[in-house]
DNA sequence: CCAATTTAAGACCATTCGGTCTATATATCT
DNA sequence: AGATATATAGACCGAATGGTCTTAAATTGG
């Protein structure tokens, strides 16, 4: 039996700043500029790293460009993860849900976007890495919609003739159009409105 | 009374190229690629344009692009035209107009994308002229779809409690999202249920 | 102290970027 | 013929690109 981490303690130096705070920071660059527009010294301001260091901890652009990608994906998880939380009222999570895509459609929000929907308009078709994890955000989304939608209609609180495979994939749709439609920064009531009518659509 | 036209023959060699097709060709790379990955080589290349005819005649990227995306535009306010044209049962302008987004989903054509909202993700909020024409395309839609839906119910083929106000919008930002969606490439088949569910939970 | 390692600063690299310009051929007018 | 205009091909420009490397300071463990 191993009674010492197998891991080496490097000798020298350690590392003097923190990893994944520069993976936030770099993430946020991309989430405003997107991929092609964000130019290395975009990043190194952002981050406060030197060359040196951004490369030798990321490899290169592309590679922080996926760990940034990969940080907003679990972020998002996160938050369904609570709002579908199996505890909670599926409709109540529904709504939840929805209340989070109006708050980050609205006003400065909107306009900034969605880094997930501007790397799938970008980049998905032409980087193998970013088709991976933009399709898998989909179907975990989808999927937890599904769940939801289910335990709702198990509850009784789903409209008459709601499915919820498809409604599961009309929501999925619904929402990634609204992080575009939001680049034109519609005023938060109307977006609420908007999702009120769809949710009216399918809540019993 | 002028019996001249006032527009000046110029007396040199003519122009030699057509226009009209060489911003179509280059709509085609931006629409493939996107703006910022569009290099000045991909542009001569597709509008088989040198150097100096292409900023002679245009501009310069900027500006081609600009014509790329009004072309762009146009054609898809005069597919809606079609679609919702006032001779035509409006439910049936509907089911076209959802049929029109089916088929551009599928398999490459949503492999490829849509110019207006990988337009909306890279520029909106940083190009003003962009800005513009992604705020009029989505008002001049939503405006195609409100006067179908209006006349819809008004000839009584709307869903109890729907208003054409806020269906429009979720429309809107149904079919957008669907493009979004699309860069995963669906199966057709599952397209085509997922509009005709939503459509269900709206017309009568 | 010494070896090891990370840090920041920035020089440096080849390549590509959007854009201008020159040279030359071509086509149409008077 | 001569003037005018457009075409192509490609040289050329400065700036910016992503990426590498060197130097010297800093910080740790042995």
């Amino acid at each position: 039996m191993r009674s010492q981490s197998p891991v080496q303690i490097p000798r020298g130096r350690p590392r003097t700043f923190d990893t994944e705070a520069a993976v936030e920071r770099a993430m946020n660059v991309f989430w405003s500029r997107g991929y092609h527009a964000t130019a290395l010294p975009d990043l190194l301001r952002a981050t406060k790293l030197s060359r040196g260091s951004l490369y030798a901890a990321f490899g290169d652009k592309h590679s922080l460009f996926l760990r940034a990608l990969d940080r907003y994906i679990a972020d998002a998880i996160d938050r369904m993860d609570v709002e579908f939380a199996p505890e909670r009222e599926p409709v109540d999570g529904l709504r939840a849900y929805f209340a989070g895509y109006v708050e980050r459609n609205s006003g400065a929000n909107g306009r900034r976007g969605c880094l997930l929907v501007a790397t799938a308009m970008e980049l998905a078709g032409r980087d193998a890495e970013v088709d991976r994890r933009i399709g898998s955000f989909f179907r975990a989304m989808e999927a937890r919609l599904v769940d939801a939608l289910s335990r709702a209609k198990a509850a009784g609180r789903l409209a008459d003739g709601v499915e919820p495979a498809s409604a599961a994939r009309i929501i999925v749709c619904f929402v990634e159009g609204m992080r575009v439609v939001g680049k034109t920064a519609p005023a938060r009531m109307i977006s609420q409105a908007t999702v009120d009518a769809l949710l009216d659509r399918f809540i019993r």
